[in-house]
DNA sequence: TTCATAATTGCAATATTGTTGCATTTAGTT
DNA sequence: AACTAAATGCAACAATATTGCAATTATGAA
């Protein structure tokens, strides 16, 4: 199943790659590269890095930067329009403020902002509040 | 000048932090700790992270985050409505794709989300295009 | 203006995060 | 089964950030 994940999106499926998905899989909220270490039993630290840089690069997760927060990373929606390292997605990315947690929030589409003086041709949405669980 | 900002703020306007200040307000694009390290004659490192800390804590600047960058920093709004290192702009954080450089641009108003499930608090908007330099 | 004091600085040491080069191993193909 | 480009694992290292502590300084009060 994440052998055909990997495939898909032209990476060789080896165990560690696997393994790294697999905790991606098994988390509904963004990760940060710490939370994969402590998920994986043993492992090496640069390939975990080279891991993680190869799937971003070809679309099977992308990165959530928040001010004052680590690097999370998240899966990509199956439909992730990414092109070498560039994504883009129909989601808006919800921190809450009780669990912390991250979460990728489907909508139906992305705010159309317009700016004078500027060509938008990309909108990311980051919002704060309550999530579903701490209700 | 940077005296008076510095001590609305409650922070004392010592030499370093007026100098720290002066390189935001001859930027008018958000810089990274490097970009003031680079502007700084000699420095001490670790004063110039407490620097920073304070200022983002007192709301005299904030962090930008955006995927795959460093992380910049940018002067508050003066209505920055900032408690304890929250943070809360009316405006976008844009970056262009010619010249890379992050803006903070005003908008009358943010958009308005809204995810089921979610109680959405705040919003901060991420736009990338051309900016008006690069047109 | 001087003093007292809490805040700030600067240094040393250290932690965290991420990268590069290279020899070895392995996945996917022929 | 063998070949080959890709991926791994190790060592070394670079960049980024933090903590504790002694010395210094900005600021308000005397």
């Amino acid at each position: 199943m994440n052998t055909e994940i990997l495939k898909e999106k032209q990476l060789r499926a080896t165990p560690f790659r696997k393994k790294v998905l697999e905790v991606f899989l098994n988390n509904e909220h963004a990760i940060s590269a710490q939370d994969i270490e402590e998920a994986l039993g043993k492992f090496d630290r640069i390939t975990l890095y080279r891991t993680i840089k190869a799937f971003i690069k070809n679309g099977v997760i992308h990165e959530i930067a928040m001010p004052g927060e680590v690097k999370r990373m998240a899966l990509c929606d199956p439909v992730c329009n990414h092109d070498d390292g560039l994504h883009e997605h129909n989601h808006v990315h919800f921190q809450c403020r009780k669990c912390d947690e991250v979460y990728c929030v489907e909508v139906e589409e992305l705010p159309d902002i317009r700016l004078k003086g500027f060509k938008v041709e990309e909108v990311e949405v980051q919002a704060k509040g309550i999530c579903q669980n701490c209700r």
